[in-house]
DNA sequence: TGATACTAACCGAACGTTCAGTAAGCAATA
DNA sequence: TATTGCTTACTGAACGTTCGGTTAGTATCA
């Protein structure tokens, strides 16, 4: 179920600026990125990013692929013999219940790129992709269920929405709010709706 | 179904300001959001904006709230007869399927805000209690469909969060992409939902 | 006349960006 | 094998602009 996107390969110096913006967007936030910033965390001069990179404008756009490059690694997912069981690992890949450090600092990250798409075009067409694919694969998931007759015949496209919204606004919910339990409590019901809803009656 | 809040009371002065701030906000986003740009819409000077505030993060802190009370004002709800009716109230609220163009420019404006708390706390502290409070709602209708009958023994906190989360994330999704029809299709999938795996079956 | 609600002018710091210069390395030539 | 020429990857200083914030002065009005 892997949607192929082109992967573009970084210098190992372009590469350390990558992850110098991600440390500083982490500890700063979007809002107060500045180039300063970066070549702090960077151990080099901010000229040395303007030898990579033209403008900040040019930097944020690698970037913004940058992360999204690594998000979809994290979300890439081997097809298994159940239906229902494909759907319960990829939102087990996009909503883990006990997320580790590295899930959750990626998903800060993202957060605070996405709210950029609000006013930015080149930022609203990237995360539009992402969540075109995102809900390409759950779509396809629950296509082959009803074809192999696990599936009853929902509408997968209304279905495949309704559960990427979900699991987007549960990781919203996660890292813009102190209320622990709720993003598991939503993926718990999900996974209940999934098996109640959408599995065929024996 | 009124969960009260303080209401802060806003002089005409500060309310100008803040109606300033919020078109700035809309403009510009939250990252390029400085006091020139706020006078510039309020046709006054900087220093006008501190003699009401003695800095940016307060007059944030002030936005913050008015931008809440300005949702909360939104989706304040009245209660019906039936707990479906009142569920399909509040999300037609949260999540129109026509949203008028007031409505989008205040989810903008809420979403930029929101991305902030990752990093700032004050912020976080604000959206944790506007979830609280719209999960409380939702649990309230749905202990209240139980006890009348209406609806199935589910457990009205995971139900709530499951509800909370779908809205949130399609109207997240609609904010920040241009896939137009998603948030609607996860809105109708959400309601059938509700309707087929809530409503008690006859 | 004193409080209220401002404006114009300004401050130092930080911003994104540019520039001249340079150390290290490599490839071709003498 | 030493010299020359050129490239890569930087540094540090400086540019003009904008930032958040201040200060001194002023018009309006009770």
């Amino acid at each position: 179920m892997t949607t192929d996107s082109p992967e573009t390969t970084w210098s190992t110096a372009e590469e350390e600026i990558m992850e110098a913006t991600y440390r500083a967007l982490l500890e700063h936030g979007y809002a107060d990125l500045s180039l300063s910033r970066i070549a702090n965390e960077l151990d080099k001069s901010k000229a040395a990013i303007y030898y990579h990179y033209d403008t900040k404008d040019d930097l944020l756009a690698a970037f913004l692929e940058f992360a999204v490059d690594r998000f979809e690694e994290t979300v890439d997912t081997e097809t298994g013999d159940e239906p229902s069981e494909d759907l319960e690992h990829v939102t087990e890949k996009l909503l883990p219940l006990q997320p580790d450090a590295e899930q959750r600092q990626l998903q800060a990250v993202l957060v605070g790129l996405r709210s950029q798409a609000v006013t930015n075009e080149v930022f609203r067409e990237q995360f539009t992709q992402i969540d075109e694919r995102l809900a390409a694969t759950i779509r396809g998931i629950i296509e082959r269920g009803i074809d192999e007759g696990a599936f009853r015949d929902v509408d997968p496209s209304r279905v495949a929405e309704h559960i990427l919204a979900t699991v987007n606004g549960a990781m919203y919910g996660r890292t813009t709010t102190d209320r622990k339990s709720a993003a598991a409590a939503a993926r718990v019901s999900l996974a209940s709706y999934i098996d109640s809803e959408l599995r065929r009656r024996s």
